[in-house]
DNA sequence: ATAATTTGGTTTATATTATAAACTTATTTA
DNA sequence: TAAATAAGTTTATAATATAAACCAAATTAT
């Protein structure tokens, strides 16, 4: 009947960082807390959980002399996204 | 940018059963149990709480001699979850 | 007849999750 | 050189989801 949502993504600011990465294919996490408006912390924790789970791979590089966390999607990522649009589709189909 | 999701509609049991009572108009609590795997608990914490919302009304009536709950969409819950969707593809939208 | 089971739930306790506040370190700018 | 800003991380708290425990009435089994 209606197929399970995956709870890493079922959530509104993952799922905002997942939609920008798929968009963008690589972004700075000060741009991804500007687009997303999240607080830093939170941003963090979230970007942290997509790590961990695959979803996305984080690079931590230097763009001057300041610290730079760049953002890409991975291919299990883009997978997983593309399943959770699948599966949200038995609950908003009528 | 993305718009934000009524986090009363972004669980999935509660859009479970908002979408069973979109198709239906109008459900018995074991079918909505049945159809959706939840526990009774779970599922009648999550009806009281779309029904405090208004997104649903909650009959109490009796089926024979045994007590029988029916749910139905109101139309303030019928408007959510459209927008709740129009918010998604927000998210979705490649 | 009465004990056990089932039905149809509700209440409450727990586990998980989201979120922001507080903190850290280095870098500019005043 | 002191204050402010940038770029995050860690940790504490608030909110949420979920199931376990419970309750009352009805049905079935002994």
């Amino acid at each position: 009947m209606f197929q399970p949502l995956d709870p890493l993504l079922h959530s509104e600011l993952r799922l905002s960082i997942m939609s920008l990465l798929i968009s963008a294919e690589e972004a700075e996490f000060p741009y991804i807390k500007e687009q997303t408006g999240a607080t830093a912390g939170n941003l963090s924790v979230q970007v942290d959980k997509l790590s961990a789970a695959g979803y996305i791979e984080v690079e931590k590089t230097f763009k001057g002399k300041r610290p730079c966390t760049i953002c890409r999607i991975t291919p299990a990522g883009l997978k997983a996204f593309e399943d959770y649009v699948e599966a949200l589709k038995s609950y908003l189909k009528v």
